[in-house]
Formats: C-alpha cells, sequence, structure tokens
DNA sequence: ATGGTTGAGCGTCAA
C-alpha cells in the first residue's frame, strides 16, 4: 500500500516572522510535510501551538538563539532520530533527521542547512568558506558509511548551486561563494554516496532553474539573477516513486517574504 | 571593486 506524499522544504528565514505565510504554504500547496531552514527561533520560544493549528499535529525542531535552526512540521506521524552526528563539532543545529511512517512503511527524512560560507572563496582568508567545504566533506563520509541507506529523502538549503543552469551566469559565478568548483564538487561527491537529484528528475540539467534570488536586488524578477540553493534528493529505490514537483515561485513575491521559495516533491511512498 | 537588503535583537553578526 502506497500513498502519494508532498514533501516541501523552505528556507523561511524566521519562523515568528513569517508564521503567517507557512500558514498559506499550507493552505495553497498543502504539503504532507514541510521541512524548515533558518528558523532562527530558540527551542524555549518556539511556537508550540502552530503545527497543529495549520493542521500538522506531528513535529519537531531544533532551534538556538538568532541563527540557524531547522524545523519539519508532518501531518505523517513521526520519530526524531537522535543518532546523526555533531557536524564540525559545532551544535548548532542545522540538521534534523525523523522517520515518517509513510503507508508503505518508515521514511527516513533528513532536514539539512548547510554553512552559507561568508564571501570570500578561500579556507585561509575565510574561516566560513572553510567551515562549509568541511561540513560538506563530514556529511559525504557520514551517508558513504551508512549501510543499506532507503527509503530515504534528503531535503534543505544546502547552499550550492551545482550546475551550470542552477546559476544565472555560470561564468560570472565561478568565483562566488555557492558555485566554486571546491563547493560543487563536493556537493556532486556528497550527493553521489547515496542519492538521486529529485528536483532535476523533472527539469532537465540544460534548463534554467532557481530557487532563491538576493534581497540586494530591487527587482528580482526582470533581473533574475537566481540560484538553486535548495534540494531534495532521494535514495535510488524511492526514483521510480517520484511524481511531481512544484517550486513555488510567486512565493518570492509574497508580501515580507522570504529570500528562497518553497519546493515540493511528490513522492508516492 | 563595491554596494545593495533582511533578520535577530541590541553588539553587530550572519546571510
Amino acid at each position: 500500500m502506497t500513498q502519494t506524499i508532498r514533501i516541501a522544504t523552505w528556507n523561511i528565514n524566521s519562523l515568528r516572522l513569517r508564521l503567517g505565510l507557512l500558514g498559506r504554504l499550507a493552505s495553497e500547496l498543502e504539503p504532507d510535510v514541510i521541512c524548515l531552514q533558518e528558523t532562527k527561533v530558540p527551542d524555549e520560544l518556539f511556537p508550540l501551538e502552530a503545527p497543529a493549528t495549520m493542521g500538522y499535529p506531528h513535529f519537531a525542531y531544533r532551534g538556538m538563539k538568532g541563527y540557524n535552526g531547522v524545523a519539519i512540521f508532518s501531518k505523517l506521524p513521526l520519530v526524531r532520530l537522535e543518532d546523526p552526528p555533531d557536524w564540525c563539532g559545532k551544535g548548532d543545529c542545522r540538521h534534523l533527521a525523523v522517520r515518517l511512517e509513510a503507508p508503505g512503511g518508515g521514511i527516513e527524512l533528513h532536514d539539512f542547512y548547510v554553512p552559507a560560507g561568508g564571501d570570500v572563496p578561500d579556507r585561509e582568508a575565510n574561516v566560513k568558506y572553510g567551515h562549509k567545504l568541511d561540513f560538506v566533506s563530514e556529511a559525504t563520509l557520514y551517508f558513504a558509511g551508512r549501510d543499506e541507506l532507503k527509503r530515504t529523502v534528503l531535503v534543505g538549503d544546502l547552499n550550492i548551486a551545482p550546475l551550470e543552469h542552477d546559476v544565472w551566469s555560470h561564468k560570472q559565478l565561478l568565483d562566488v561563494v555557492s558555485h566554486t568548483p571546491a563547493e560543487t564538487e563536493g556537493l556532486t561527491a556528497w550527493m553521489a554516496t547515496r542519492f538521486h537529484d529529485a528536483m532535476r528528475h523533472f527539469v532537465p540539467a540544460e534548463e534554467k532553474l532557481y530557487t532563491w534570488w538576493s534581497y540586494r536586488n530591487k527587482d528580482w524578477k526582470v533581473a533574475n539573477r537566481g540560484r538553486r540553493l535548495d534540494h531534495v534528493w532521494v535514495t535510488p529505490d524511492l526514483k521510480p516513486a517520484l511524481k511531481g514537483l512544484v517550486v513555488h515561485q510567486e512565493a518570492r513575491d509574497w508580501e515580507k517574504g522570504s529570500d528562497h521559495v518553497p519546493v515540493c516533491v511528490d513522492i508516492a511512498v
């Protein structure tokens, strides 16, 4: 027995500020599961009543003061997985993993917020860039070491646009953090440990595909200088289960919106 | 090469 469920991922850039927009995402796109990044809310201030109010009785969250933070809202029952490593030993709330109780059996779901990496693409000059590369390397080793990984979905703001057409200008962004060769090679190696790119499953690599447009651009739609920083990956056993993709570009025009837009993938699980 | 904008929460830091 399977059922097609919709999993959304969204860098919300403050959960408390955008609770209304999250409700709008819930009612307009009706995801069964919503994975959030940059919730920017410490656990003691998490709005505990919000998930159920929006129709998500099951949820998990991991936040800290000021920065980072991840959360998962779900219509399906879930169990939080406590095993994954503390990436780079920082305890900085960039990863949450759960097991979803889907009709066809358990689904392992990982919600990641990879470090942005600062401005200068040089390990020596910029420790944030080194942290980003180390985070990706650690994640690669972790998933490479997982035996028998099946029925697993990995989503999140991975802060890297790996393909030429994941950015508005491949040439102009080769030295810009998010699209440097060290980052794109690192992300490709991570994905190659286990995963299939569920977004590019639906959109050919030759077509432009973006999920983020900078706040620093007056008219984001006219300039259209976007990047695909948000991702959905699945293990190969779920490849035949992929049913659809929605990149909700309209959300970039929502009043006081995030600079990232929600991405949904429909999977028969 | 630079500046442009946003959020958390009060200093600037992070993105």
